[in-house]
DNA sequence: TATAAGGTATACCCTAACGTAAAGGTCAAT
DNA sequence: ATTGACCTTTACGTTAGGGTATACCTTATA
């Protein structure tokens, strides 16, 4: 496959697909004319990749996660470790959003939205 | 105050407050060695772009902020638009973050950690 | 056969919000 | 006079690509 048809298939950019090249994490086999060709192997490897990031690794998590799913002498617990502390991370994430948003909802809930320039998020900004 | 005594005092690093000064959106004045001092006037916009900043809001918005802060005729339907509208991004992100944390959740549960390779993370990531 | 359209290549600049040196000036105290 | 703790500016590194420029390759059509 050609790299038009791979982004096609994964939903991703060209431009993304040669920045994780780039990175070198992962391959490409060149035609003739320099035109990169995914064989199963290296698009099994970007699915990989791209799965990974869906669930919110970083590139450089994928390159260690792609390791391991090459490591047929891995440990389960080495993947797993990475994924706890990943879901730990999104955790702490969402509450740290979740504290914003209750601040931000409670704002708007007072500011009147009007044309006059009294404004309760103002004033909370610029307190003290 | 010095760069320093502010930086204490707002509980931020003193390249933040180059930085904010870079981009145009505080000011300070100078001592004759050229040190950066800031009156209250400075002072208290730095605070409101910290206070801002601490609610979720992008350096960008900080600035639009800070302009409806400083205008006499502004309407309090511009900041609350500008307030509501930051309140919907993170209820998305909050969305987002929430089912990867569901899918990671139900990964790190099925995988038992332990020194064999077999790993259903793996299996997921590399599935098809 | 010439030309236009479209896919491909490399390569450099841009984003956000700073972190992290590098290299030097200033000031108070020892 | 020297140390150490401030301060200054300049400038590259970070994340994950987007955008743009330039140029080559391939194919279809006039």
């Amino acid at each position: 496959m050609l790299i038009q048809q791979v982004a096609k298939k994964l939903k991703i950019t060209t431009r993304s697909i040669r920045h994780y090249e780039d990175l070198g994490i992962i391959k490409s086999d060149r035609l003739k004319n320099n035109y990169r060709v995914y064989d199963t192997k290296n698009y099994d490897k970007l699915k990989f990749l791209v799965r990974a990031k869906n669930l919110g690794f970083s590139l450089k998590e994928c390159k260690n996660l792609i390791k391991l799913f090459e490591n047929d002498t891995r440990q389960s617990a080495s993947v797993r470790e990475i994924a706890k502390k990943k879901l730990n991370d999104i955790k702490l994430q969402i509450k740290e959003l979740d504290n914003l948003r209750v601040s931000l909802e409670w704002l708007v809930k007072k500011c009147p939205g009007n044309e006059k320039p009294d404004c309760p998020i103002i004033d909370e900004l610029a307190k003290d």
